[in-house]
DNA sequence: TTGTTTTTCAACACTGATTGTAGATAAGCC
DNA sequence: GGCTTATCTACAATCAGTGTTGAAAAACAA
């Protein structure tokens, strides 16, 4: 994703105005690696800005997935997970438990799909999401098998 | 996923009821390669008994899944999917357009995660989920881009 | 076959994330 | 300044899935 200052000349330059509700949601998102939800970025942006509505985050986040400068990710926690590290090619771990999600910077190379196995599919991207439990949550199922 | 007759037999061995419409699903999923929705599986149930009822057919996926005979998918298409291959390791096609599913039998080896780069996580699966075209949505895409 | 237990059914209300609508107000920007 | 767009509030709707109820049916053990 773009600096706040970036992505207020580019909302410019794609006919959109910029406004002190959108460049708030600019700077929750910048530098958040915890992939949060509309709910999430709506609770970070009320800090700032006590009545920002829920609706306008979600048109927000539209607008930066559309113009490409973050992604939504459906991994399975039940909430899209938006994703502002777009320039850094990486997959995913996801807490089974708490749905907390972690970038896994590492190239995984030749996830070449075998001559005929892509039955006819023409594939664009692979994911690799990674399961298990984040660190906070192996301390909570320790506790429950003791 | 065992034989409908397995199943039976492992429903009666765990206490479970065997009946008609228990009966019904397990002969539809089996075999059933397209990793059909709950509602999927519902409309293919109706066809052999008109009036079973859609919460019937949750709860039967519910206890399969829970007897480890199927598994149960978020692949991001809305849905949750229901597998009946558990004894295939395998991946996953995913259509963008029409949200089918597919399996991809090919291993993967060394999806191992370079030290320290799994951030404390205790990790138990990967899934590796190709996004794309399938043969038919790619005929209507075509027709769109002329 | 009888009696106990489970399952099913219909019908409905409810959840939770997300989208849609409306009109009024406010703000961006040329 | 004036045109355009965004935001707000408030509410309804969607959609997959879950929960509830009470009555009827079926399973199955004895
Ligand atoms: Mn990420
Ligand atoms: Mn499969
Ligand atoms: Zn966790
Ligand atoms: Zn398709």
């Amino acid at each position: 994703m773009k600096t706040p200052e970036e992505l207020t000349e580019l909302f410019r330059a794609n006919g959109r105005k910029v406004t002190a509700q959108r460049q708030c949601i600019f700077r929750v998102l910048q530098g958040d690696m915890t992939h949060p939800s509309a709910e999430a970025v709506h609770l970070a942006a009320t800090r700032e800005m006590e009545t920002i509505s829920l609706k306008t985050v979600y048109q927000t986040l539209h607008d930066l997935a559309e113009l490409g400068e973050i992604s939504s990710l459906d991994l399975g926690t039940g909430m899209i997970r938006f994703d502002p590290n777009v320039d850094d090619p990486h997959h995913h771990l996801v807490c089974r438990h708490c749905g907390k999600v972690r970038d896994l910077v590492a190239a995984f190379p030749d996830l070449q799909i075998p001559n005929g196995a892509d039955l006819g599919f023409e594939v664009g991207s692979a994911e690799i999401v990674f399961r298990g439990l984040c660190p906070e949550c192996q301390q909570s199922t320790l506790q429950l098998s003791t």
